[in-house]
DNA sequence: ATAGGCACCTGGTGGC
DNA sequence: TGCCACCAGGTGCCTA
């Protein structure tokens, strides 16, 4: 589910247990993800200090003290596990004391990729079943200049998404909307289910062509936007406590949505008795009313 | 440069 | 229970 709120909020989750810590142990359970991780990545992990952990669009980058910076992409399906450490007892803790692993976790799941044990023995976990994700390591001196980030779009809750940026990307556009707003090189962070939701608070019907929205409407969509995404992190931040309290899986909340998912149901528009009406864009749906969006 | 379609991969759901 | 079609929150790459 991960669109820029969802990371935003695994960011969140990680950081009381990741930054400022060391990662004692990594395990790297395949060679690949997307594309193959990078050379020695166990390694080049193993004993380096967390010194920041920060969000640009939907990747998460971890910078490091070994001056490198890990980038995260979860793909469609990655998820984040935080284990607590468990107290070493008894025979066990003897036991323990002879090999790497100091704190007891359950066997490996299927689908876990990647596994960071911190030096307090709390394990983060990267799990991805269609491993759409991606991990890779480069330098922090020019982790801009990655080629998944270079490209990208303005930040929408930064200062240099605004009124004639967007203006200025959309004009001449023979493109719906809906793939202009999913397009990361105009704006970084949203995804499909917030462009859904983002046109339907706009009243813009997703076919529109981007070129064809006034002046007034594209004004209009960058404070709905910002609003839309800082919406969903709030109810993101109040869902992560309900999932630190049963079992640590980050990325995982769904609130309610007002027209994502809700084909056939009424439209919560005031007054409005239409249904919300799915169709199918580039081989994404997008879900919208016909009567509230033009 | 821009637009559209495909590909990557696994799992869940609902119909027969 | 099995099989099958369809669906899923992303995005790089290829083609005109």
């Amino acid at each position: 589910m991960p669109e820029l709120p969802e990371v935003e909020t695994v960011r969140r989750g990680l950081m009381p247990v990741m930054e400022g810590r060391i990662i004692a142990r990594a395990a790297v359970n395949r060679p690949d993800l997307r594309w193959p991780f990078p050379p020695n990545m166990a390694t080049r992990l193993t004993g380096v200090r967390v010194t920041a952990l920060r969000r640009r669009s939907k990747y998460i980058l971890a910078d490091l003290s070994s001056c490198e910076t890990l980038l995260v992409h979860l793909g469609m399906s990655g998820r984040m596990l935080i284990s607590p450490p468990a107290p070493i007892s008894g025979e066990g803790a003897a036991r323990e004391t002879l090999g790497e692993w100091h704190h007891h976790h359950p066997a490996p799941a299927k689908h876990d990729h990647v596994i960071l044990d911190m030096e307090d023995g709390t394990r983060i976990t990267f799990n991805d079943a269609r491993r759409f994700g991606a991990m890779d390591l480069m330098p922090t001196a020019t982790a801009d200049a990655h080629p998944l980030l270079a490209a990208l779009g303005p930040e929408p809750l930064g200062n240099a998404f605004h009124e004639s940026w967007l203006t200025q990307r959309l004009k001449g556009r023979n493109t719906p909307i809906k793939s202009a707003l999913l397009d990361q090189h105009i704006i970084a962070g949203l995804g499909n289910i917030y462009v859904c939701e983002t046109l339907y608070r706009a009243r813009i019907h997703p076919a529109r062509k981007a070129a064809r929205i006034s002046a007034a409407r594209t004004a209009a969509l960058v404070p709905i936007i910002r609003d839309v995404l800082a919406e969903a992190i709030i109810a993101g931040g109040s869902s992560l406590r309900d999932y630190r309290q049963t079992d640590g899986e980050l990325g995982y909340f769904q609130h309610s949505f007002q027209v994502y998912g809700r084909e056939g149901q009424p439209c919560l528009t005031p007054g409005c008795t239409d249904t919300i009406r799915r169709i199918v864009q580039s081989g994404r749906s997008s879900f919208y009313c016909p009567t509230c969006q033009k």
